[in-house]
DNA sequence: CTTAATGTTCCCCA
DNA sequence: TTGGGGAACATTAA
């Protein structure tokens, strides 16, 4: 559920709820996804007064005076305003005024104290300018499907987001980042944001349970033209959509118009 | 019953 | 050091 356009939804829904509100205690109960200690966790967040919300590639950094918490949301976590606690409830917020939950059925999801691992992430895609884009893409070898999940190289894009850039840029998930020439790197660094915008626009892709904080679905998976479309025609010569493993993903491509 | 799923990390090997 | 491939983590749904 969460890559960039959805975890931007969800700290959009999320800031105006929780700026200013203040942790009154909290309970955690997944060796998962709060490994260590999670009643040290407890009381390290009560009492904070939360200065900000903001997301930093897939993690959102919920900001105190002096200190922070980073959530990553794995494959099924969810941050929610309200609802009540389920099977799949991992943490619980209670706040001044509010709660805050945390929902999470696989468990791959995080909740960290500190921002340790965010400070590790690549540049942010909307950010990154052309010139240092296309340096990047020339030092690198590996395939660029590859390349544009590794959240080192670029923070936030995730399987649904590269295929869909990948195909609006004509580039094949097999080619070499490194073997790019200049015109197609161009074209894939405009794929990438004008694709990323477009998504945000439309609050994320909710593809299986993805909602935001506040439990509304988003609507891009209805413009998605390749992501899960397999067998169907692509949207732009009526080929069929291919799907094949590549790093260790489900990837869909056009084998007309993606090019190697 | 088997497979795959919006993610990340770790291990082995080239 | 870089990169490929696969397993692991836990759960659900097709």
């Amino acid at each position: 559920m969460p890559e960039l356009p959805e975890v931007e939804t969800v700290v959009r829904t999320l800031a105006p709820y929780l700026i200013g509100r203040t942790i009154v205690s909290a309970r955690f109960t997944s060796r998962f996804v709060t490994p260590g200690n999670r009643a040290k966790l407890a009381r390290q967040v009560a009492g904070r007064r939360i200065e900000s919300v903001l997301r930093r590639g897939k993690f959102i950094v919920i900001r105190f005076d002096e200190s922070a918490l980073a959530v990553h949301l794995g494959m099924t976590g969810k941050l929610l305003t309200a609802g009540v606690e389920g099977a799949h409830t991992h943490g619980v917020f209670t706040l001044d005024d509010g709660v805050l939950l945390y929902d999470d059925p696989r468990q791959f999801g995080r909740i960290e104290w500190g921002d340790a691992r965010v400070k590790k992430l690549g540049p942010e895609p909307l950010e990154i300018g052309l010139t240092e884009f296309s340096r990047a893409l020339r030092k690198r070898k590996t395939r660029v499907k590859a390349l544009l999940l590794n959240q080192a190289f670029l923070a936030g894009l995730g399987n649904i987001y590269v295929d869909e850039i990948l195909f609006a840029s004509g580039i094949h998930p097999l080619a070499h980042a490194s073997r790019l020439s200049a015109t197609r790197a161009a074209k894939l660094h405009q794929a990438m944001i004008d694709t990323l915008r477009l998504a945000i626009e439309h609050r994320g892709s909710s593809i299986s349970d993805y909602v935001d904080a506040d439990g509304n679905r988003g609507n891009f998976q209805m413009l998605h033209r390749v992501y899960g479309r397999e067998g169907e025609p692509c949207t732009v010569c009526g080929a069929a959509i291919k799907k094949a493993v590549v790093a260790s993903r489900g990837t869909h491509y056009c084998p007309v118009c993606q090019k190697r």
